[in-house]
DNA sequence: GCACGCCTCCAGGAG
DNA sequence: GTCTCCTGGAGGCGTGCC
């Protein structure tokens, strides 16, 4: 015992400097050199806008304040004089009222408006019982807009950016493009009109200017908790804080441990990380006091979950301990945990953005949990425990903690900084701060980008009733019950094995369509009648001739941009590796980006919603992928498939593809490009489901049941290994040898099967519950069904969770893998299963599964 | 009473 | 809370047949 007194004494808080020095410069510097716009919000005791700035060189954060008594505000359509007799002018916040004249893109003509000013931000937008100004006026324009973000728009300020302060104020740092490259990257935009070669030219220094990097903290807290699965609630705090780990990308690891009774050291795991530092507290109160010294160190705190959990927890217990407020270096929002001085950033928020998810990370994730993100993205994961939180001795439990904050960190400093440079970028675009890109969705950065073009254009931010009152609904049918509008082409598969097949597709179709088409909301059906006769093909919708649509030619900038030169560039060897890889985010941001800008024109909640953009936009697409084949077909080559926005065309010469390639061009002003070439393709002839195998080898599966993530994991590795036989595969001659190996593999599976040879693990079915328990009421599914059995079992369980079950014999006939036995295991269940999965691989195989085997199906054949 | 067809719900995926 | 299109499995219900 003694030998651990005397170690954990070493560790004593008295011999080690634990706090760091803030980074924050609390008066305001008069001048300062280049820093970087963290964040933009309002300082409630000033009354003022308040700009987070960073300063890299020195390392310090300074606040720096409104200076041209900028004022909240909202608009209105009645007169000065008609406001001033109505209740608003009574409001307490009520300022003055003056007249303004704005551009009206749903009229196509300039408007006198009433600009309202109030005192501070709640004044015009207050709920409950102080009424805030806007609903006080029959109608008000840019009235729901953050205040934080309209004083981003009126100082055309660019978040993520180079700013400074000279004499007191803030200004831009300018940068100098090199001509050259500005002449290089405009030459892509010959021909295009000026306001597009303008627009191209503002936002250069956005994209080439490359990313500062920024030190952050990663923190992460255990909590002591006496029930087992159970998350102590935050808002009680009723448990001690155990231990809190620190990780920076400078070089900080720290871990603090409190002191308890009849706890020891304990023998040390293999995890434990000797480059992190050990201090104990006797105190949990001192111990919290010295967190809140670090997360005051510096610019960016990254938790994982801190705006629900650890942020909120600490806040919490420290005011349950008697820590002041001002001490405590938290500010609690609604649905967010902000810092003093810098930036919190909730990665767990930002990588649960299905944005982010899909098109930042190709889905290399499924979930977003740290361990399913850390264990995809860094190979690296979570300490598995054996033992129950509360009861790991010291050492384990600084191990499992500071692993939580290194894996943190990791995940913004891994592959060049990437997701913190990429968060810059999207901060840049968006217009909006660190800590609110972070935690919208795409939708949010795509409003804000589209407003802030608007404040700075002088044009008015139309309401959302209007421009539907105005354009009106979608005209178009879906095919699917219960959407709003009709989609895109899927071309019948032509079932069989083609080898030398070609993959055409058309790059960025939509983002394409709406810059070619001019669609905006305010250029569909525009109201002058000379427009009228620039119809849309098979649709009664018109677009404007006069005027160039503003979202439109945004998207369509950025859509060119990315196309021409970022993602080119981030390839090429010439190219310094620094730049590269500023550019690879560069490019990979706009895609993000890009892929959203149709759809949100479709969707009810976006402020601009246009359902005639929507739907034209898809129209136009079928429209093209249809005059495509017709080409295709006129030239004489096949067309076997195709989705959406591609072609796959069957032994084209070289010829015959440029041909194509030229039409489109020419045709469209689009560009079609050779997406994928595949040594055979086969086809199941089911729509969005086929197997491919490229030139090298590799294989590429789409919508197959084997690849599907509930699929269970032996039918999963069944589907892997016939896949491994399938890309040996290099001539028609190669498939008899091939069918014999793939029949011995699934034989191989299903006497396993049949012989409880399986791991109940191996057979689960791995289902999400996408809402919680209750709220199943129209069916049962039999991950539902499954469910509620844990749940009698007093297991909690909601939204998000991941229920494995396995099918057995039975009238439930699903049971929990927690609950099952190999013996209970319903064998024809799973041979149902194996045969759908190997049926859409065989008979694109171009040989039915019967045919094959000469039975009617897996399961007789293997009864024989 | 029961097999069967048809529709709906739900999850997961393609683009 | 971008969008629509597509697939498979199970649940739920009506219908016709024995």
């Amino acid at each position: 015992m003694n030998s651990i007194t005397s170690k954990i004494a070493e560790h004593s808080p008295d011999k080690v400097k634990v706090s760091r020095r803030s980074v924050f410069e609390a008066e305001t510097p008069k001048n300062t050199g280049p820093c970087i716009l963290l964040s933009v919000g309002y300082d409630g005791s000033r009354g003022k806008a308040l700009c987070k700035l960073y300063d890299p060189l020195k390392n310090k954060i300074y606040y720096w304040f409104d200076n041209s008594d900028h004022k909240p505000y909202c608009i209105s359509d009645l007169p000065p004089e008609k406001i001033r007799k109505l209740p608003v002018a009574v409001h307490q916040g009520f300022i003055g009222v003056e007249v303004i004249e704005k551009y009206d893109l749903l009229t196509d003509r300039m408007v006198k408006m009433s600009k309202i000013l109030a005192s501070d931000p709640l004044s015009i937008g207050g709920r409950g019982k102080m009424k805030g100004i806007r609903d006080l006026l029959p109608k008000a324009w840019e009235a729901k807009i953050p205040y934080h973000n309209c004083y981003i728009y009126d100082r055309r300020l660019i978040p993520g950016f180079y700013y400074r302060i000279v004499d007191g104020d803030l200004l831009p740092v300018s940068f100098e493009i090199p001509r050259k490259t500005r002449e290089n990257i405009l030459n892509f935009f010959e021909g295009e009109p000026d306001p597009v070669r303008e627009l191209v030219n503002s936002w250069l220094p956005i994209f080439l200017y490359p990313a500062p990097n920024i030190p952050r903290l990663a923190v992460d807290i255990e909590v002591y908790t006496p029930q087992v699965d159970r998350v102590p609630e935050p808002s009680l705090a009723e448990y001690p804080v155990i231990c809190v780990s620190f990780s920076s990308s400078d070089g900080l690891n720290k871990i603090f441990l409190l002191k308890r009774k009849g706890f020891s050291l304990g023998s040390k795991p293999e995890t434990f990380p000797e480059y992190a530092e050990l201090v104990f507290f006797e105190d949990e109160k001192k111990l919290l006091n010295e967190t809140f010294k670090l997360i005051s160190s510096y610019p960016i705190i990254l938790t994982f979950n801190g705006d629900d959990f650890d942020l909120n927890y600490l806040w919490h217990r420290a005011k349950k301990l008697g820590i002041k407020g001002e001490e405590i270096p938290i500010v609690l929002g609604k649905n967010s945990a902000g810092i003093i001085p810098g930036v919190h950033v909730d990665l767990y928020k930002f990588f649960s953005n299905r944005s982010i998810q899909i098109y930042a990370f190709s889905n290399k994730y499924k979930d977003a949990t740290l361990d399913a993100i850390a264990t995809s993205l860094l190979g690296i994961s979570k300490i598995r425990l054996n033992e129950l939180i509360s009861e790991l001795s010291y050492y384990e439990l600084a191990s499992y903690c500071f692993r939580d904050a290194e894996i943190t960190l990791k995940l913004t400093t891994f592959n060049n900084d990437l997701v913190l440079k990429l968060i810059i970028l999207l901060m840049r675009i968006s217009k909006l701060s660190m800590d609110d890109v972070t935690r919208q969705s795409v939708s949010g950065w795509i409003k804000n980008l589209f407003y802030y073009e608007h404040r700075i254009r002088n044009y008015l931010i139309p309401l959302k009733e209007d421009i539907v009152a105005v354009k009106g609904e979608a005209v178009t049918r879906a095919l699917i019950k219960g959407k709003k509008y009709m989609g895109a082409i899927v071309i019948e598969p032509k079932p069989g094995v083609y080898f030398n097949v070609i993959v055409l597709d058309f790059a960025s179709l939509y983002p394409s369509v709406l810059y070619r088409w001019n669609l905006s909301y305010e250029t569909i059906r525009c109201p002058h009648e000379e427009c009228k006769s620039n119809r849309i093909p098979s649709l009664p919708h018109w677009v404007c001739k006069r005027r160039l649509g503003l979202t439109s030619t945004i998207i369509g900038m950025l859509r060119n941009i990315r196309v021409y030169w970022f993602k080119p560039k981030s390839k090429d060897p010439n190219i310094d590796e620094a730049t590269r890889s500023w550019y690879s985010v560069v490019q990979q941001g706009l895609k993000v980006i890009l892929n959203a800008s149709y759809g949100v024109m479709g969707n009810e909640a976006f402020p601009l919603y246009c359902p005639p953009v929507a739907e034209s936009t898809t129209a136009l697409g079928r429209y093209i992928i249809s005059k495509a084949v017709e080409k295709a077909e006129k030239i004489g080559v096949e067309v076997l498939y195709g989705d959406t926005d591609s072609i796959f065309i069957h032994k084209p010469t070289d010829e015959q593809i440029n041909v194509l390639m030229e039409w489109a061009s020419k045709e469209f002003k689009i560009d079609l490009d050779i997406d994928k070439v595949y040594r055979y393709v086969t086809f199941s002839g089911l729509k969005k489901n086929y197997l491919g195998v490229f030139r090298d080898g590799s294989v590429d599966i789409k919508g197959l049941v084997g690849k599907k993530r509930n699929t269970p994991e032996f039918i999963k590795k069944a589907f892997l290994e016939v896949v491994e036989v399938l890309s040996k595969v290099s001539s028609v001659n190669d498939f008899e040898e091939a069918k014999r190996r793939i029949a011995e593999i699934i034989r191989n599976y299903y006497v396993k099967l049949r012989d409880r040879r399986l791991s109940l693990e191996d057979l689960a079915f791995r289902v999400k519950l996408s809402r919680s328990l209750k709220h199943y009421v129209k069916t049962t599914p039999q991950h539902v069904k499954a469910a509620r059995l844990l749940e009698k079992y007093g297991k909690k369980l909601g939204a998000g969770d991941i229920i494995s079950y396995v099918k057995v014999k039975g009238e439930i006939g699903v049971k929990p893998v927690q609950l099952a036995r190999i013996d209970e295991i319903d064998v024809n269940k799973y041979m149902g299963h194996m045969e759908t999965t190997f049926r859409q691989i065989l008979e694109a195989v171009g040989v039915n599964l019967d045919e094959i085997f000469g039975f009617r199906s897996l399961d007789s054949f293997f009864k024989r």
